[in-house]
DNA sequence: CTTTCGATGATCT
DNA sequence: GATCATCGAAAGG
């Protein structure tokens, strides 16, 4: 079984084309989340990533199969969430980076000790505190539970600009981002975004 | 609205 | 020893 479609995305694919395809998709953890509206595209051509210098201990499941979870901790304080994919070279992933909330409202407000539904999960230390992960959903496939992941049932209109957070590669337009959303971590300012069809 | 800074620890050179 | 794919609070315009 080759094929890495996982709940009508395919993972077997450059991580700029998952960033993009998982825009409004619905990602559930242990039922708790809801709508994509923000990614990032990462692999081992690019300088910003983890791959960039081949694999590591820390970066061992970007080389394992597409369409699992690669969690790492950042700042030494926080979780980020990526998705394997798969492309020439291999190492490439796509960092969840916001989602509007929409199922388990009340249990991202306990985890996050916050009211405000529009900053629960905008920002890629936000949403795995809402959503609860950690590094031992490192390594799991996306496509059973814990996760729930499904595409968009209809195509949206999408935002592509220069990522975020990071110091080399600052012009790579890999960040993606649902267009007029606002539970994005930042906002695509005017001029520096490119709208997709 | 903006910028600055401390927290905190794994990872890699 | 430096660098982080960050967040939140605080301070300044």
């Amino acid at each position: 079984m080759a094929s890495g479609r996982i709940g009508d995305i395919e993972f077997d694919a450059p991580s700029d084309a998952v960033a993009r395809a998982l825009i409004g998709a619905t990602l559930l953890v242990d039922g708790v989340g809801g709508r994509i509206v923000e990614t990032e595209a990462y692999d081992e051509t690019d300088p910003a990533s983890h791959t960039f210098n081949g694999p590591t201990k820390r970066n061992a499941h970007m080389y394992g199969p597409p369409g699992h979870a690669y969690v790492y901790r950042s700042y030494g304080l926080h979780w980020c969430l990526n998705f394997v994919c798969r492309e020439p070279g291999h190492g490439a992933g796509v960092l969840l980076r916001a989602i509007e909330p929409t199922d388990g409202l009340a249990e991202m407000r306990a985890r996050r000790r916050l009211e405000d539904a529009r900053i629960l999960c905008a920002g890629p230390g936000r949403l795995t505190e809402a959503l609860g992960i950690t590094l031992a959903h490192g390594g799991l496939r996306l496509d059973r539970p814990p996760f729930f992941l499904q595409a968009a049932a209809e195509p949206l209109e999408v935002l592509a600009g220069p990522r975020i957070g990071i110091s080399k590669a600052v012009d790579a337009p890999w960040r993606f981002g649902l267009a007029g959303s606002r539970f994005l971590s930042k906002p695509f300012p005017r001029g520096t975004a490119r709208a997709l069809k």
